[in-house]
This record gives C-alpha cells, structure tokens and sequence, in this order.
DNA sequence: AAAAAAGTACGAAGATTATCGTAGAAAAAT
DNA sequence: ATTTTTCTACGATAATCTTCGTACTTTTTT
C-alpha cells in the first residue's frame, strides 16, 4: 500500500507551517500567529473550522483531553514538503525535477554557503 | 506594474504543456493528446470550457478566424515556470528556494549529465 | 437535398475551498 | 451568582474548479 498523501490546501499549508515552527498549539495560537502574518486577518472560527478539516484528512492530530484542544501535525515538516515536491515536479515540469532544480537555483538567489552544500550533495551523489 | 502572474489550475496546465509541445492547436487535438495520457478521459465539451476560460483569464491566445479556433500559449513555457516555482517555493518553503533545491536533488535520480550541468550552473554562480 | 459529423456557446450541477455566523457549553471575571 | 469571555460544533454562503448536457450553426458525407 503505498503511502495515502492527502495534499493540504494553501491554507492548510500555512497552519502546518506555524505547527511545525511552534509545536502541537491550541486554534488560539494559530489564529493569532496567523493574523501577524496575514493583511486580510482571518476570523477564529475560520481557523478553528480549518482545522478540524485537517484533524478529518488526516493532516494533524488532536488532543482533545482538555477543553482547549491542541492540534500537532501529523507529518514532519520534511516529509510533506518530499511529497508536495514531487506532485509539483510532475504538475509543472511533467516529471522533471532536474528542469525545476535549474529553474530554482537561477530564480533565486543563494548564498555562498548554500551553493556550497548543494555542490557536496551533487559530489556525493556523483560518488554513488 | 508587476506582472500580474495568473495562476494556471491543474487542468489548465496540463492543457499548457500540450499547447508547448505541439503549438498552437484546435481543441480537438488537445482533447485527443489529453485522452491519450488520462485514465478517466475527458469530454470534449469539458476541453472546450476549460480553454474558453483560459482565453478569458489571458493563459492562452484564441486565433477564431477559422471555424476551429485555435489556440496558443499567452506565455512561454520557462516564463510560467518561473512563476510557479516562485508561488510554490513561498508556499510550501516559506521562500527557501534552496531548501527547495536540496529536496528536489535529493528525492529524484539524477544523471551524471544532469548533475555536470547543475555543477556548472552553480560555479557559474559563484563567479559572480 | 437530407443526414451525419464537427464546431462553438451557454448554462448548470457537483466538488472543493475559504470564510464566517450562530448556538450552546464551560470557564473566568466581576 | 451573574455576566462576560472562551471554547467547540454545526451549518451556511460565496468563490473557484471540473465536468458535461443541450442548443444551434456550419461542414461534410451520403
């Protein structure tokens, strides 16, 4: 059986990532990290509906024992982002990884260091 | 004025790549090399629709001089790539295009000259 | 010329997403 | 003990996306 992804949303995606930066955290917590970041700020029942949205895919999971219940993602950080990198490859560049590497890497700017890293993964890569 | 970056849906970009490919081309023939690549096939119609809204929001250019209209990409293709992969990289790795790099790197198999032109690119970088 | 095929336009249904209001229960403040 | 605040649950709305059916027109075939 392969492994179930259940893509989040954008706004999944945005409350994923104030769990993954903060830890397991109340809809209070959420909605207010949310609306610092956010111009057009976002009612609580808002966040609180979308998570329990998630909590029903699947996406986080809720600890329900005390009254203000506390919501922690239900994957780690790196293995979402594995699997929102792979559909986005085959979506945008129909498979292509190497094609959207080249377009990241020229799109953006890297720092000395990053380059760097990247250059030791491509040499260990070569090795194999 | 920034670009104003319209944001193809999954089936509009799978009709852009056929549109990339192939050039500017008839409905039919999209709908034909779609169903050639997808289990549930498509109707027409839907085929139809979908690129009706694309000339409307500007994704493609409509040649309806003949009585089969045709159809060509607004963009190039490594133009809409580019935005996608800047939509994407802030969405999924709050703006680490690196980060981005790195997962792509490591998750696809790459060949040695896949990874010879990534060295390249990335030294070519560093002169800078 | 009549019938069949191939087009476009239009509208609409169903699914998903984002957003919020209201109701009601529990806790905290007064 | 009331009142106010803080929660959850539920349902509903509006927007967007995907899909298609129907109507009508133009070609093409028979």
């Amino acid at each position: 059986m392969a492994n179930e992804f259940v893509k989040p949303t954008e706004a999944e995606l945005e409350i994923l990532h104030i769990l993954w930066a903060n830890g397991a955290q109340s809809v209070r917590f959420v909605n207010d990290k949310l609306n610092e970041q956010r111009d057009p700020s976002v009612g609580y029942t808002t966040t609180l509906k979308t998570m329990q949205v998630m909590n029903e895919k699947g996406l986080v999971a809720r600890d329900d024992s005390a009254r203000s219940h506390i919501y922690a993602p239900a994957l780690p950080q790196v293995e979402t982002q594995r699997n929102l990198v792979n559909h986005f490859v085959e979506s945008a560049f129909k498979g292509s990884a190497m094609q959207l590497v080249m377009q990241a890497l020229g799109n953006h700017d890297a720092s000395d260091n990053e380059l760097a890293e990247i250059k030791a993964l491509i040499e260990s890569m070569e090795k194999k």
